[in-house]
DNA sequence: GAAAACGCACAACCAAGGGTTGTGAGCTAA
DNA sequence: TTAGCTCACAACCCTTGGTTGTGCGTTTTC
């Protein structure tokens, strides 16, 4: 199916006959006619009715009508994702599941006449570099990472804390635990797939290892959720921290088992990065969505590295 | 943009590299590389960063892959709009602005998983047809027109009266009235333009006029709801007649008056027909709402024509 | 560190698609 | 009946989009 003939359709459709549409379109009445008469073959049904004085829709035409004007809308803002200038608020988060995403999606809930676009990229370093070249327009992010600290031209607010979770199977010895503190998970194996060197990601859990002397094991290609979850499921040597404010959306019957942890509760720092000229209008209604949602900050037992901005 | 270059772009995601998508796609390497390079040239931006291990979305390429996938989403359900064998739900009601159109929205909203498509045939007798040969699933009109009974394979159930409700401008005699008797109607012009002699709605409005001395002028082609209003707006010996459930949307200020019928209040049938022997899935639950949200009949101060089936 | 392997882009070529002009068939209206 | 209008078909041509062959750059391997 093309698109072009999509076009040509509505075209008719609009204009009743094959030949205004031609002119709207400006091409020739039997190209029209041939566009028209492709569809009709792609589709095995026939689209309109000719008449003496025009073309009128068929059941099936009407039927496919506004689906054909959808694909349009569609297409349009498809290509308005990429367009340079009045693009859609492009905002980038550390992970899909993280709070951030969260976040993103009660912003949608509250503000749908703002469009967006929800990318990942690598680090933060990354992130800063879209920032300062206009690529994104916010990023959700911890800063600030030692070595890097934030340019001149990136203002930054911090949101919110993500407490850490811990997942474990059914099998495992703390599965039937109500919480447990960072000191009993000395010893244990957490597992954590995807961490690369060298990203803001990295170095919060190097953090965490010299803080509590945990055991966490960051080897292997990261599969994707599905596989983490499948795994932790299985293995009872493994478990995996999560962000708290996660949906699990996992078969019952798994037995996965989410354990809050205290004494103190590590927690990963989101703060919203933008580039302070970015004229984008989105930027100022998500900045002040957040400002609205933010609750009350309180960091009495939590923890968080030191070089992480909690203000 | 084509779609088969969208596709092509989804597939290059998907696989993390063009051989192996050209391998889904049962093309060359080559054939990809061309359709991506079409594909960046037509939004005049990079989607792929090419490396030695494959190919890695750039920002753009992330925030344009969710409207990629919503767009071949959107074609796929395009193309089963009119597919044979399992096609949406296809329900033909006599205007957009009926009763029966908010029916099935709120149809729509109930049972969101029930996929919909709606259409508007010419009268009665082409919906009979229309759900003889299996072209459509369901309509709502008004039945029995005189000496056209219903085929013995056509079902029928009636579903609610919709009350017409008289529309005026502001300087029209009876805009000042709270509510009108028929009766009082006598001598005013009543303008329903695009009625086609023939159809039930011709039936209906004749049978209104014999009963009651109206003066019903049915000349001149449909403009479209937009011309009648404004004219209806702008004269003040002309009145036309609307559906009570219709929600009107015209701009404040026209001073559009719209007031009740009493003594008796013509009445706008709608029945629901179907073939006895279809067997989508969708009708059933169609037939069940309808059940469940009909409420009582009450046809005690109501008119309708002599022919109208109303049980 | 050289060689092999891998992945994408470019060039040349060819078939097919999609545009144009010219023309005819069919219906409507005068 | 005729003039007018609308769409479809035929012939033609250029552009598009596929293939094969090849080269360049990076990564991996011994």
């Amino acid at each position: 199916m093309d698109l072009d003939a999509v076009r040509t359709f509505v075209a008719v459709v609009d204009a009743g006959q094959f030949q205004d549409a031609a002119a709207d379109l400006s091409i020739t009445q039997q190209a029209v006619s041939k566009r028209i008469a492709g569809l009709e073959k792609a589709l095995a049904v026939r689209l309109f009715t000719r008449t003496a004085r025009g073309a009128r829709l068929t059941i099936d035409g009407q039927a496919f009508l506004p689906h054909a004007r959808e694909l349009l809308r569609v297409a349009e803002r498809a290509v308005a994702s990429v367009l340079p200038g009045s693009r859609p608020l492009r905002v980038d988060v550390i992970a899909s599941r993280s709070a951030a995403s969260g976040l993103m999606r009660g912003f949608h809930r509250a503000h749908p006449e703002v469009e967006l676009d929800v990318v990942m990229l690598f680090d933060v370093e990354t992130a800063v570099a879209a920032l300062r070249s206009g690529a994104i327009d916010a990023s959700f992010r911890a800063v600030a990472v030692p070595g890097r600290p934030l340019p001149e031209d990136i203002e930054s607010v911090w949101v919110l804390d993500e407490a850490l979770q811990l997942l474990t199977g059914p099998a495992h010895a703390l599965a039937g635990a109500r919480s447990v503190t960072v000191a009993q998970l000395t010893g244990h194996r957490i597992w954590m797939p995807g961490i690369v060197p060298g990203t803001e990601w990295a170095a919060y859990y190097d953090d965490l290892v010299a803080e509590f002397g945990l055991t966490i094991e960051a080897t292997g290609p990261n599969f994707g959720s599905d596989a983490l979850l499948d795994t932790i499921a299985d293995t009872p040597a493994l478990a995996t921290f999560m962000g708290g404010q996660t949906r699990l959306v996992w078969p019952a019957g798994h037995g996965l088992r989410r354990i809050p942890v205290t004494g103190p509760t590590p927690v990963y720092p989101h703060s919203l990065l933008w580039r302070r000229d970015n004229p984008h209008p989105g930027l100022a209604t998500l900045r002040a969505h957040l400002a609205a949602v933010a609750d009350g900050h309180d960091a009495a037992g939590t923890w968080a590295p030191g070089w992480a901005i909690r203000r």
